[in-house]
DNA sequence: ACTAAAAGACCGGCCGCGCTGTTTTTTTGA
DNA sequence: TCAAAAAAACAGCGCGGCCGGTCTTTTAGT
């Protein structure tokens, strides 16, 4: 909505629009980068035009206000995000256990990234921001859905297999992130290796569990007591 | 060092001191309400004072500097957040089973807790904030030290377990905290409770393992594949 | 094909606001 | 009476939003 301004109907050909568009994308880098290294609070627009190297008449220009701005960098972030997972990733890989270890370690590396922190930093802020918070809502499904449809493409032989790949991703997403977040303060290399391990290791147990079919019977095998 | 000022020689007995001392409680619980309500971005000294009733040549008298206050107002959180568990927390429960499953519950409300939603925004500000990042970095390991006591307190049984026991609090800790954080955006919350309970039944898992010696043993097992 | 008009990109400065920290004045308790 | 505590007034600064104006590109009329 906010997103592409007039959308002119020549499509990337005149300079102009080329230009623009130039210009928006410097921008929103330059957001992510102030969001990344400044954090939310210290983020100005008047700090986002210089870095961009523009003025910040041309920024208000294509960004009619610090709330436009944040909203199309949102956008921005989640298809960077996407966008370098996939690009990690190695789909090409025959072995399903090996696919799952890359794969893990991927996305643990993927939090470490700019775009996962920005990313974070702007949801963290959206809690108390009443424009931001629909906007972040949204995101946040958006990137659900593509995100998941990302994991069976790398992952074909996960689909149909119930609650079991749902609740895999959960735990390696939380337990990760939660350790990321963590991490940003807070070092301890060699706990964070055990637990990644760990993880890997819970989420094979899954894996191999989905496979022998009765997935319910799989799920509630995970949460009684498996003595 | 910038917690207190000058650490009034009589203790408590003048009434000045003790006014003095309800102001200064006042205005951190304030602060607190303001980080949690309106976020670290949007919290300012004047809306403290004013949340606190009192003025802000008052609270810049025991607090000179918005830095001073925020530091005070982490040990304060700190404290809170101990008090809080230790408050809800059931020592006296004969089995150790219960204990641990009361335990996780209690601790997963916990992370609801106005207390830990404030600290852990302020964690987040001090990514970038120098003068906040030594604060919270010293507050981390106090925090970490006295919860690590608390925990021991109310399990004995799991004293000289080995690494096993700070593998179960890490993969508790971090999961749960991950599911908190990405919750103030996006619920869900049937994955949630279904996320909870198994990672219950994996604590349980270690706890059932460490009581049965060869702790480095069942370590291994836990990371190998359980094939 | 040529030019006049419209649209778009960009610039720099201004304004009001809220913030933090300082200084001055008033109140209050010993 | 006098010093500590509280209140109030003040000053400087950065912020976001807005505006008038310039230059470039595109469109349209002939």
């Amino acid at each position: 909505m906010a997103a592409k301004k007039k959308a002119s109907p020549d499509s990337g050909s005149s300079r102009q629009a080329e230009k623009s568009l130039q210009t928006r994308e410097r921008t929103l880098k330059a957001t992510v980068d102030c969001v990344y290294e400044l954090g939310y609070a210290n983020t100005s627009t008047k700090k986002v035009a210089d870095r961009a190297n523009i003025s910040r008449g041309a920024m208000i220009h294509h960004f009619p206000s610090k709330q436009a701005l944040l909203t199309a960098a949102v956008d921005y972030i989640i298809d960077k995000r996407i966008e370098g997972f996939t690009a990690d990733i190695e789909k090409n890989l025959k072995d399903p256990q090996a696919r799952l270890e890359r794969g893990l370690d991927i996305y643990w590396k993927h939090l470490h990234t700019r775009h996962f922190v920005a990313y974070h930093e702007l949801t963290v802020a959206a809690r108390t921001d009443k424009e931001l918070q629909p906007v972040m809502k949204k995101a946040a499904r958006k990137f659900e859905d593509r995100w998941q449809a990302t994991i069976l493409e790398v992952f074909p032989e996960w689909k149909d297999t119930g609650p079991l790949i749902q609740l895999a991703m959960d735990v390696c997403q939380f337990s990760f992130e939660g350790m990321a977040l963590n991490k940003l303060t807070h070092d301890a290399q060699a706990r964070q290796k055990l637990l990644v391990e760990y993880i890997k290791s819970r989420v094979r147990d899954m894996f191999d569990a989905a496979q022998s079919g009765n997935h319910d019977k799989a799920v509630a095998q995970f949460l009684l007591d498996s003595k």
